[in-house]
DNA sequence: TAGTTTGTTTGGTCGTACCATATTGCGTTC
DNA sequence: GAACGCAATATGGTACGACCAAACAAACTA
């Protein structure tokens, strides 16, 4: 008598691995907040009491769950729990992103996509934006006027700028779609030299945008953003020296 | 003698783990093409000697890159190389993803920023899509047309209408990102019933999205599409039964 | 030739042991 | 009594060896 005949098993029998058991348990402990976040995981041993299995499946479930961004492990320390957000999600693609940007036009293609990313930001933030928003927006721009001689700082207020233009649709995935940007894309910005000079023409680009913005013209806001972002492009290819990006 | 007095310590040693190594080394190979994608891995017995190392850090070396997505590893299988693209990249966060879509106003933050590109896609199609573009979109309607009274081919070409846009733009990253709103959110796409009088409703919004990117009229085009999504969004809300999202 | 059986390979799990480092706790010293 | 230093312990990282069950391959039978 084989397998088949004999019980009506389940058409398909789930290939079900014991680690995975102890990966959804934990999974569901972390999310419902049982499991608190910024604490330590608790030890191996303990779990293998806990779940009454071997510690290779505490540690392959421990390994699955970090890679996964719900886990922060140290080489040698315990575990941290980290419910993720979606900055957190974005962020566990960090490495595969990674490799895709070394290809051939891997820089080129996000970049294009946050050109693209926002364009749309910039409309909708000439179309939208309330009151307050433009006040932010105002405020940003006077923080990377007075940032102009600092390169340090006016990267920073240039970042806080446009972050406050992932804000304005007051949708949380498209600030941590900004922070995932800045991760990916800044390796690159910094290889490029900075100078007031930069800075300044980079500031009057801010400036248009905000203008447009200012007096409701979504179609200034998108072409100023465009011609910003696009220069800006062509200055690190000319920088980088032609690398094949 | 120890390990201390004897070699030139580093200052700070770096906390490698020896599964690092394996997990470099297999990475390299894989992105190189020395392991071809596709293939199955050597075996972990195979591995551990060529890494001369022992089976556990070659297991986690594999669950490692597994979770990155550059390995494919069913139950009782060898793992299969895949070297990762966009799709492959946005999918490794499927996981923490979709814990993010069971939290309140999860999948209409989800939801809203698929809204949010789509409208820079018609945009962005009604004003730079050529002519090849406007044939492929033309195509893609008129399946949308006989497929009305077939709910399931209706979906299928619906899906497969939209997805022309994201291809316009020629930016492989768009496609991916299609491909993960899809896996997202047809989950409660599946929830809503169908019917040929919806299927209906679809089909004309899709007639008046390409009718206006055939005429070039981007503002059209972007409004047609808003709608669109957003009767779509509705009906799945009320269908929902005010289901919490 | 087709289907079955048997033997081998291979991934999944387990237990134990050992090392190096973190952590803890105790005892010394000021 | 508090601060410091040092030893004991706890814990994570690695390794070896074993067993099981499923998959795979080969031999075998009808």
């Amino acid at each position: 008598m084989t397998a088949k005949e004999n019980g009506m098993t389940f058409p398909k029998k789930p290939p079900t691995r014991a680690a995975d058991a102890v990966i959804a348990t934990l999974e569901v402990q972390i999310m419902s907040g049982a499991l608190v976040s910024d604490t330590p995981l608790p030890t191996e041993r303990e779990l293998m009491k806990q779940f009454n299995t071997s510690r290779t499946v505490i540690r392959e479930a421990i390994a699955t769950l970090s890679n996964r961004g719900l886990l922060e492990s140290k080489p040698r320390f315990r575990p941290i729990v980290r419910k993720p957000d979606y900055t957190a999600a974005l962020n566990a693609v960090s490495g595969a992103v990674g490799h895709l940007l070394s290809e051939r036009g891997g820089v080129k293609n996000l970049y294009e996509s946050r050109v693209f990313f926002e364009r749309a930001l910039v409309r909708e933030a000439a179309s939208a934006a309330r009151r307050d928003d433009v006040r932010e927006l105002r405020e940003a721009l006077a923080a990377n006027a007075q940032a102009i001689d600092d390169s340090d700082r006016f990267h920073a207020t240039d970042v806080a700028f446009h972050g406050v233009l992932y804000r304005i649709p007051r949708n949380p995935i498209f600030p941590a779609v900004q922070k995932a940007y800045i991760a990916w894309l800044s390796p690159h910005r910094e290889k490029m030299l900075r100078s007031p000079d930069r800075n300044l023409v980079n500031y009057k680009s801010h400036e248009r945008i905000f203008l447009a913005i200012e007096e409701r013209d979504p179609d200034a806001a998108e072409e100023a953003l465009v011609s910003h972002l696009r220069a800006a492009w062509e200055y690190v290819r000319v920088t980088l020296d032609q690398e094949p990006l």
